[in-house]
RNA sequence: GCCGGAGUGGCGGAACUGGUAGACGCGCCGGACUCAAAAUCCGGUUCUGGCGACAGAGUGUGGGUUCGAGUCCCACCUCCGGCACCA
């Protein structure tokens, strides 16, 4: 074998191999049980960048960790390929879309194979392709008709740069998502997919996926927001007929509301401003004020009286309505009743207008004030009605439902559910998506594309300037025969929210040939996902979208399962230290950390920081995400090129746990690659009596004593390998693989015939718990040292039971909790033999000579603590 | 403001159910090889005192439980992520 460890030369013959052989294509097999290990496909972008590298070689350590446990391993890649960066770099090129996605998928995948995952190559997909999106016109069309999907017209999220709408889970502080632009209100028709409908469902499931992250759950139930509470109709003081509604999950204070608040935006607000300018224009301020957070934290209780009043449903009493900038008009129905004793904003707002503040709950032992707020006036538990008439005396839960029934007698209201969930729009108004396959005819209305007739090809020539969708402009897409009259009509130009595309690609890996169907009897053996992995940014879009979708697919008989991902991983993100100058005020410079030198003292400590190019200081940023903008990503590529795909997939596995961040080091790459020449260095030493058949060999009695330590910590070290891999945290796994390389490298130092057998033993155990992070180098060795013919058919190593046995012990003694020497002890030593060497120790004597022994603790295998007066 | 998560050497990070804090790697220091350098190898490396054996301090801060606390409990501080002034 080679002398030098040389990656280039390796890596892409054992790809080769693993392609021409079709290592990891999965076959549905009943009899065998199946691992679906999945990683979330990615955006083509261009290339690939670290964060990918992350986020697959986790996938792939996992893939191929099942599969040495037996497993039928399944793990598919394709492609999020439709999408707005496609549309905005045609603007750009003049380049159509479909040409820039392809192109960028071709070199994506290249990128992904020199990496050397063990991903099935015959399922990929690419959701721009027709043969994809064919199924979710279709699955769309069964939504139609099942009444999930409609049309409305509403005042939508419009985007001012991306010139598209936004669903209300892509508005962030009143921002797109995506962009950042301040977002517009607009009157647009579009399709909306009822998930409100699976409201309760999606809540209720989240209970059954154990194997999340409890802050996924949390943010998803945060997200749906479910409130029980009682909804109150106020009629109208001038007109009983009409009645504001208000939502409350605090009916039982309903006796001591005192006045009523409505939004800005609140059809009586408006309807109120018509008669006072002073009004309209507080509402104007309203509207207009920032929806920033931390703003509105700090923001004053603003309000104005809208010389309007209702009529409180029980009393009778005339309630005067305000407007108030704290009511949103987006939850309930925008428009609050106000029970100032027992609602922290209501009160402050009463302080500050000087309206009444009536207490109707009562703690016993704690004096009501109505000068400041305290905490027990919104107490649930604890809390009796007071000052409520026939209520009084009853606890929260009883006063709701009493009040509740009360006013459903007389016809004013009743107990209701609130959702923050709101049904998902999917129309855009651009060109690179999927076609919604409705056509616009003029007798017939909207008529749905015929099941025939799909797919609606998009076609793929169009080159945005970004005036808008091109499809606009393509007649020959447009024109088209009414299938229910048969007269011209005109087709949607609307594509899909692209978040349909990736919330059923799961499943159709399973069942990608099949043009016949959305997915067949595959997808059944193979859902749900064993494993998931992907970024936390998808914890709430993404996940809520495609646990949806999986339902539908669900109930119309086209899946099983009820949850589409049993365990989900979300790896951290990938930083690196960000360097600047700032060569005059307001302008910045960023420059790559492969651009920047840095000097250290004798200590390590930094001293200087400056630019190769002119040797002169640059400033540290700190550490942030990889980034173009920052300008310090590092390139997959160049580092492939360099070290090798086994280098930076070890490097990666080994500087964090998969769920924390991960910051970039050359210096940690470097580490790296030094440990896998070592690995390489010891095969190359070891070579000949490896190869000279010492495998198998099960005969340990005549290792030096040496040897038989080295042998028990071998093997503890795979114990605790095993443990490690088994619970995701593949740092320390990589962290056993330099271990059990260090004690190798001293016995193969020592040499000896017994030594050398244990090398074997010990390089065979190394190799393959290496496998999963460094496949090439590993399987390289592997063949080369006679190991077998294929490591990927090779059993995952467990520690020998007999190597941990150890015939002397070295037990640590404490005095009073503080270490003060060590004994060897025999293992089988009772505990009075134990106590008493421990007691003789000579260190340990010098701190209970003239003291009393009160107590001796012995922890077997561990330590002895003499507690002394 | 609320809900999660995290604070450990010069750095990334170990320490499974409370039981030797700092594994492993990086960096740095010293040495070997070399005319020299790179690469490689060997030794050292929490801080303080001591030539040393050792001793003292030490896991964000302050308390507590325990023979024993990075780990458990209470209060607080800082950072990161998420969110909804949600009636």
């Amino acid at each position: 074998m080679n002398k030098q460890y040389d990656p280039a030369s390796i890596e892409p013959a054992i790809q080769k191999r693993w392609e021409e052989v079709q290592a990891f294509s999965a076959i549905e097999d009943p009899a065998r049980e199946k691992f679906y290990c999945l990683s979330m496909f990615p955006y083509p972008s261009g290339k690939l960048h670290m964060g990918h590298v992350r986020n697959y070689t986790i996938g792939d350590v996992i893939s191929r960790y099942q599969r040495m446990q037996g497993r039928n391993v399944l793990q598919p890649m394709g492609w999020d390929a439709f999408g707005l960066p496609a549309e905005n770099a045609a603007i750009q090129n003049q380049v159509p879309p479909a040409k820039w996605t392809y192109d960028n998928i071709a070199y994506m995948k290249q990128q992904l194979k020199s990496l050397g995952f063990a991903i099935d190559w015959q399922r990929e997909l690419a959701t721009c392709h027709p043969a994809y999106y064919k199924w979710n016109q279709w699955l769309f069309l069964r939504m139609l008709k099942k009444g999930i999907a409609y049309k409305k017209t509403q005042v939508v999220n419009w985007d001012p740069v991306d010139q598209t709408v936004l669903a209300n889970e892509q508005v962030i502080d009143g921002r797109g998502w995506r962009t950042g632009a301040v977002v517009e209100k607009r009157e647009i028709p579009g399709y909306y997919l009822g998930i409100t409908r699976y409201a309760e469902e999606l809540l209720a499931d989240l209970d059954k996926l154990t194997g999340w992250p409890e802050r996924v759950r949390t943010m998803q139930t945060n997200w749906i927001g479910k409130s029980e509470g009682v909804e109150i109709s106020f009629p109208y003081a001038d007109s009983p007929s009409e009645a504001l509604m208000v939502f409350t999950t605090r009916a039982d204070t309903l006796m001591g509301a005192t006045y009523c608040a409505v939004a800005a935006e609140h059809p009586l607000a408006s309807r109120a401003a018509k008669g006072s300018p002073e009004l309209a224009a507080f509402i104007d301020e309203c509207k207009q004020g920032s929806i920033m957070e931390a703003e509105l934290a700090a923001q004053e209780k603003k309000g104005m009286p809208t010389g309007f009043y209702v009529t409180h449903p029980l009393t009778g009493e005339p309630i005067e309505v305000w407007v108030a900038n704290y009511v949103l008009m987006s939850y309930g129905e925008g428009a609050v009743m106000a029970v100032p004793a027992h609602d922290e904003r209501d009160f402050h707002f009463a302080k500050q207008y000087k309206l009444p503040i009536r207490q109707v709950i009562d703690v016993q032992g704690k004096p009501f004030s109505t000068d400041a707020w305290q905490e027990w006036y919104a107490d649930k538990e604890n809390a009796r009605c007071i000052n409520s008439g026939n209520y009084n005396g009853l606890n929260h839960k009883a006063a709701v439902d009493a009040i509740a029934t009360d006013l459903a007698a007389k016809g004013a209201g009743g107990k209701q559910i609130q959702w923050r969930l709101r049904d998902w729009g999917v129309s855009r108004q651009r060109y690179w998506g999927c076609p919604i396959p409705i056509i616009h005819c003029d007798h017939c209305g909207d008529v749905p594309v015929p099941d025939d007739q799909l797919p609606v090809v998009l076609p793929e020539d169009c080159v945005p300037d970004g005036s808008g969708n091109p499809l606009n402009k393509r007649d020959d897409f447009i024109n088209c025969k009414c299938p229910g009259c048969g007269k011209p009509a005109r087709r949607e130009t609307d594509t899909m929210d692209t978040f349909v595309d990736s919330s059923w690609y799961f499943a159709r890996y399973c069942s990608r040939d099949n043009d016949d169907a959305m997915v067949d009897e595959r997808a059944n053996y193979w859902l749900p996902v064993d494993q998931y992995i992907g970024g936390i940014e998808h914890a709430i879009l993404h996940l809520l979208y495609s646990r949806f979708w999986n339902k539908v697919m669900r109930d119309l008989g086209l899946i099983n399962c009820d949850e589409p991902f049993d365990r989900l991983l979300t790896q951290g993100m990938v930083l690196n230290e960000i360097f600047y100058r700032k060569p005059e005020a307001g302008r910045i410079n960023y420059f790559n950390p492969a651009e920047v030198e840095i000097s250290l003292d004798e200590k390590g400590q930094r001293r200087r920081i400056m630019l190769k190019a002119d040797g002169k200081p640059v400033e540290s940023g700190g550490i942030g995400t990889m980034s173009k903008s920052k300008n310090n990503g590092v390139d997959p590529q160049a580092l492939i090129e360099k070290y090798g795909a086994d280098t930076a997939r070890f490097f990666i596995m080994f500087t964090s746990p998969p769920e924390q961040t991960l910051e970039w080091s050359n210096a940690g790459v470097e580490g790296a690659y030094r440990f896998l020449k070592r690995v390489w260095a010891l095969c190359q030493e070891n070579e000949q009596h490896i190869k000279t058949g010492m495998k198998g060999k099960t005969d340990w009695t005549n290792l030096t004593p040496e040897e038989k330590q080295a042998r028990f910590d071998i093997h503890a070290i795979l114990k605790q390998a095993n443990f490690d891999i088994a619970r995701f945290q593949f740092n320390t796994v990589a962290s056993g693989c330099m271990k059990i390389l260090n004690v190798l490298e001293d016995v193969s130092a020592r040499g000896g015939e017994s030594g050398d057998q244990l090398v074997c033993e010990g390089t065979g155990i190394l190799l393959r718990l290496l496998f999963p992070i460094s496949p090439h180098i590993s399987d390289h060795l592997w063949r080369e040292l006679g190991y077998g013919d294929d490591l990927l058919g090779a059993s995952w190593p467990e520690p020998d039971a007999a190597a941990l046995v150890q015939d002397e012990i070295e037990l640590v003694v404490q005095v009073n909790g503080k270490l003060r020497g060590k004994v060897l002890v025999a293992a089988d030593s009772d505990k009075a033999a134990i106590e008493q060497k421990a007691l003789a120790e000579e260190n340990v004597r010098r701190f209970t000579d003239g003291k009393d022994v009160k107590k001796v603790i012995v922890v077997p295998g561990r330590l002895v603590n003499i507690v002394v007066s």
